[in-house]
Formats: C-alpha cells, sequence, structure tokens
DNA sequence: TATGAATGAGTCTTCATTCAT
DNA sequence: CATGAATGAAGACTCATTCAT
C-alpha cells in the first residue's frame, strides 16, 4: 500500500539495488537481477517491462520514500536542535540517530545519483522530488537560526546546499577510502559537521 | 615524453573522455569511440588492447597530469594565500584562476570516480595517485595555517578532505541542477568556500 | 450442436481469426487473443490446448461450415444457372448473392490457406475437406453444362480450378490494390467472371 | 553492381528466401538463416540491420530483378506472339520458355506477396514495382490486339489482371495439391492459358 | 601499421504454457 | 471451470574482439 508494491516486486526491487550498485545500470544484468531476486527472468519484465523501468522502480520508491515526514524531517532535525552548544558527544549521537533513519535507503540514493548523470528522467526526478524538497525543507530551520541571530546571512539554500555537499563528500570519500584508513567514522562525521556548524554560525564571539 | 601518447592514442583517449563521460563505460561502445576519434574500430584495440585498456588509458593521463606540479599546487595556493583577509573578492578572483587549470580535465576526472565504483583498480589508483597526494599537498599548508593560529587544530587530512567535498559536491550539484536555477556560478561557488574558510577559522574573536 | 462450439470457444475462436488475419499465426500472441476474446489467457488454453489448438479450431469451423450444403451449393449455382444467357445484370446479380454467404468466411479462409503453407496438417485438411470438395461440387455441372454443349470439353476438374482461381486472384488484388484504384468493384467482379465464362464457353458461333 | 549485393549479402538473401519461404517470415529465426548462409549471426545483422531489413533486402531484389527488361518482357510476348493460333503445343512451350526465365524468381515472389498482408511497404512496394508495371506492361499488346480485333473491348488493366490471376491460381494450387494429383503439370498449364485465351478473344466465330 | 568485415558469446525481451488459487 | 502470476526456453539484436588484407 503505502510503497505500491507487492511482495514480488519488492524482491526484484532489493535485487535491483543490490546489483545496479555493484555494477551500474548498464553493467548489470537482468538474469542476475533475476537470480538474486529468486525469480525467473520474465517475471521481472512482466512487473517492470524494459531494463530501465527496474531504475525507474527504483526512483519511485525512492520518492515515496522521501515524502515520508519521518525520513525527510530527520535532516532539519540536526538544524533545529544544534545552536551554539558544546558538547561535540551530543551532536554526533544527535545526528547519528537522524541519519540512521536513512541509512538504509543510502545504496538506492548513491545509485540513483549516480544514474541521473546517464538518465535525464532521473535526474529531473532526483532534483524535483528530492534534492529540491530536502532543500525546501532545511530553508526553514535555517532561516529561523538566522533569525535568531545563530547563523550568518548567507543564502539559506546554499548554505542547505553546502550541508548536504559535506555529508555526500563524506560518504563518497568513506567508499573510496575502504578499509584502508581504520580511522574513527563516528569522529570523522563529527568533525565534518562541526567546520559546516562552525562555517555557518554567526560570529562566534558572543559565545 | 611525458604523456607517452602518441597522435592517434591522443585522439582515442580523447574520443573516450567524450564519449564514455556521456554514457558511462558500459554505455560507450568501441565503435562510437573510433568513430569519435576518426579511426578504425581495429585501430583502437591495437593501440589500448581491450575496451577496458582505454579506461586505464585515461586513469593514466589523469594520474600523469596531477604529477606535474602546477597543477597539484593550484589547490594548495588557495588556502596558502588565504589568512583573514576580508575582501571576498579577491578571494573569488583568486580560487577561480586556481580552478580555471583544472577545470579542463573535470569531465576526464568525474568520470574517473564514477568508475571507480566499479573497477578496483581504478579506485585504487584515484586514491593512491590523485586523491591521497592531494590531500597530503593540502595537509602541508594547512598545518603551517594551524601553527600560525590562523586555522583551527582539527585533523588536518579531514579539514582538506572537507574542502574537497564542498568543491565536488558545488561541481555535481551544479550539474543536476542543469539550468534550472539560473543563479550566479561565481558567487555560489565563493560561498561555498567562505563556509568552508569560516568553517576551519580559528576563533575569529581574535580578529 | 452442428458447430460442437459453446460459447467461450465461439469467442475465443473468433477473436483469433481477427487477431490471425491481422497478424498471422507466428506474429499473433495467445494474450491478445485471451484479451480480444474477453477471458483470461489460461482459459484459452484450458479450451484448446495450445496456440496450434487454436488454429485446427478455426480449421475445424471452417470445414464444419463448408459442409452446410447451403454454402457449398452457392458456387455451383453460379454455373448451373447460367448459359448463353445475354444479360450481365442478371449475372452479376446472381453471382452477388450467391458470393455473399461465403463473404462472412473469407478471413478464415484466406487465414487457412496462408497457414497451408507452413503446417502440412492444415493444408492436408484445407485439400481434403474444403478444395476437393468444393471441385466436386463445381464437376457435376460442368458436365452436364458440356453434355448440353454449352461449355467445352476441357478436364472438368481444371475448369473448376481456373474458376476458383480467377475468384482468389481478384479477392487477392483487391486487398493488395486497397482503395488506391478506387474501382467499381462490382463491375470488375463481373469481367473476372465473364472472362472465364466466355473461356469455358462452347463454341460461341452457336449463339 | 546489377544487384548491389556482394557475396555474403547474396548468401544471406539466397538462405533467407528459403527460410523464409518454408517457415514464414515471423516462424524463421536469424539464427536459422545465418546457419544455411554459412555466416556468423552477426554477420547478418551487421548487413541488414534487423530481421525486418533482410525482408525488404529481399523486396530490393525483386524490385531490381523487374526493373531487368528481359524479365518484363517476357509476360508480354507470351501475348504478343499468340493469335488464334490452334496449336497448343506451340502455345505451351512458348509460354514455357518464357515463365522459365520467371521461374527461379517465383519463390521470391510468392514470398513477398504474402507477406504483402502483414507488412505494409512490402505491399506498397510490391503494387507500385511489380503488380502495376507488369499490368502496364501487359496493357500495350493486348490493346493491339483488341486494335487488331484479335481481344475483346473489356478493360485491358483487368484482362491482364485475369491472365496474371490465373497463373497464380494455378501455382498456388500445385503447392497446395502437392504431389496428390500426379497430373501433367504442363497440360494443365496449358488448359489454364487457353480458358483464359479463349475468354479475351474476340468472336471467335471468325476463326 | 591501419583497416573493417566477420565473429559468437551474451543481453534484453517475448510469449506459449503451467498451475495454485 | 476460470484466472492470471510465474515460468524459462528461445529469439532478435549488440558489441568487444580478432584477423586477413
Amino acid at each position: 500500500m503505502s510503497s505500491g508494491l507487492n511482495c514480488t516486486q519488492k524482491k526484484i526491487i532489493e535485487a535491483a539495488i543490490k546489483v545496479f550498485s555493484e555494477k551500474g545500470f548498464e553493467g548489470a544484468t537482468t538474469s542476475e537481477i533475476a537470480q538474486k531476486a529468486g525469480v525467473a527472468e520474465g517475471t521481472v519484465f512482466r512487473h517492470f517491462g524494459t531494463k530501465k523501468g527496474i531504475l525507474q522502480g527504483i526512483l519511485l520508491q525512492a520518492v515515496n520514500n522521501f515524502q515520508k515526514p519521518e525520513i525527510a524531517l530527520s535532516l532539519a532535525g540536526i538544524i533545529e536542535r544544534k545552536g551554539c552548544e558544546s558538547d561535540p558527544q551530543l551532536l554526533i549521537r544527535l545526528i547519528k540517530d537522524q541519519l540512521s533513519s536513512i541509512q538504509q535507503y543510502l545504496p538506492m540514493l548513491k545509485l540513483l545519483f549516480y544514474e541521473a548523470q546517464f538518465h535525464s528522467e532521473v535526474r529531473e526526478a532526483m532534483y524535483q522530488k528530492i534534492a529540491r524538497p530536502v532543500i525546501d525543507l532545511l530553508r526553514e530551520p535555517i532561516k529561523q537560526k538566522q533569525v535568531a541571530g545563530d547563523f550568518r546571512r548567507l543564502d539559506a539554500d546554499l548554505m542547505a546546499l553546502s550541508l548536504l555537499a559535506a555529508l555526500w563528500g563524506y560518504l563518497v570519500w568513506k567508499e573510496m577510502a575502504e578499509d584502508r584508513e581504520n580511522a574513527d567514522g563516528e569522529r570523522e562525521l563529527a568533525q565534518f559537521l562541526d567546520i559546516w556548524l562552525k562555517g555557518v554560525e554567526a560570529n562566534s564571539c558572543r559565545c
């Protein structure tokens, strides 16, 4: 109901996310998706029509998931509840709690953002239905912080964007560095966010 | 030969960057590359052996280019020459000058970062030969700034990384937003960097 | 039941004639037939077992229809009632009356003659149960005409065959010419038959 | 040159005519065509692009062949050289000579006329480039015969058409009857034509 | 060295057929 | 009996790779 997907479709979508993530859209084969989903190859096409249809199925699910308010709001929560508090441990725990609800969608999001390069309809949907709404959502808490004198009065959208870029950059880097740098992921993420927060803070002399 | 590429190979590499950028590695065909390079399909294989060999040729060129000091140093220059100066116009002009020398390699870099997901040898090389060296390069000026009391004493590598993430995020966003947001690219980039700089500055009360 | 078909089967056969006529046996799909018949795909197989079974169902119906004397006799009637009468209008009206009762079976017959090429059992049945009986039927009136001195004493079977060829050729041509030649179909058919009649007439000097 | 086909293409076209004739366009497989042509399946597609492209290649060859005057004229020759001569042996020999030059193209023509039902571009080409030109060609000798008082003054096009229908009907019948009727093919064809000739003759009392 | 026709393994996709409901 | 989701074998088509010229 909420996702509009029945059991078979869910299995296929899940398998497709895995395979597309590992091999990319073009590098993946429908037969591997079917196999990983535990269905016949024909079943995949009965439900999604074409290989691209599977990608659009994933896209649709991503969009649907982002319309659930609890997910969309978690990012906004990060900003709202943080002022000039100095306890970094508190901040980290807070962010991790919020991000954990997005965590499960990360492979899907990463895949879609990458494929957006090559598929204009994916690009369009990711922009209109996910990126823009998230920025729109962040705008309000940022503006409130600006009014409260906590944040600098830069363009709110760009501030939101630079937060997302920081998070995104962190995730991409973690993948590329793999386990070569056995660093403390928690501390890294905390520092990334700390730099951003200090970057957007109003004159900290007030503290 | 600094690049080790003859004329035919250069034409093929150039064509391949274009085609791989537009369609991705798997989505591209050797025949289109050959056609765009103005050579026969057999010629491509005579020079690069396999399709993957072309990708590795591109990788090699990227690595070679990043060993030219003038390019690698341009990012470091951004950090070095900036302290608590207040003229933002100066900053922007500086950055644009430095970035413009990287600009031409962007399609190649984007392509390689994308394919790094799927080809471990590309991932390895991009990490060892490009990402890590750039971070290593940025580490020194950052440390100097820290010693000078200009930058906060966070982990220097993570500070470098968050700068790169900001730049990368900006570029990816520009592509996704396309011409929908007819914003002033120069101002946007300036704000992105401004947030980062303020984020890494030592307590500004001192200023 | 003269046809031995129940309501569901009739709907399927009718739909199949339409679809096979438009796309040919191999080009048609059982799913389209089911859809046009307004039943589920499984229902088609419950009644006819295989796709070829549907074709054989059509064949059976054609054979059954041709055993109804009123249809089979209509061609014979054309010959019987025509001697050296001079009124061509009368002839045309006569033929049209007779042909109209076959008209409705034309798509089915065309389809079966086409598929006879590729399916020996269809070819066999069409020959044994339709073509041969029709020729057998025509043989008698032709022979009577020969005895009466109206028709030339050629091989009666071949004379019958050449009449059928003329009719068949006319129909095939009309389809190929489509509406390009906005000719008077009635007059055309009349001339086709007129040529045949004159071709088989005994020496017309007698008239 | 004259056909515009190189050796490989000729082999494929020949094989395709055989396979399409036996199984019909939809029933045939490109792999069987390739196998019969003695080339790889990919080679077929390198030359004709799609399966339908093969059919159009056959069509093109048929059209090209019919533009060679020696073939097109042979049918016209049948009419021209026949008046009221009474020797049927002479007639048969004449027709057989003329037809033998078309004989080799019969499978191709039959195939194309059949597939014309399902492929509008084939139908169009067969009509415009083959059927119509043949009728146009036959019109003149028929009209000359009419002027000379040898043929009845019916519509010349319809007279031509009824000749073609007679020939076509004969060929189709032979295939359906197969070897069941071990009749004298030569005599049969002669009678078919004899009926047509008598049917179009001017008042035979003159003879 | 450059070419491009030929190759055939591998892909997406279709569809007749089955069977649990 | 009717249904229609699931199946998987088979087909059209692609494309990296080879090799004779």
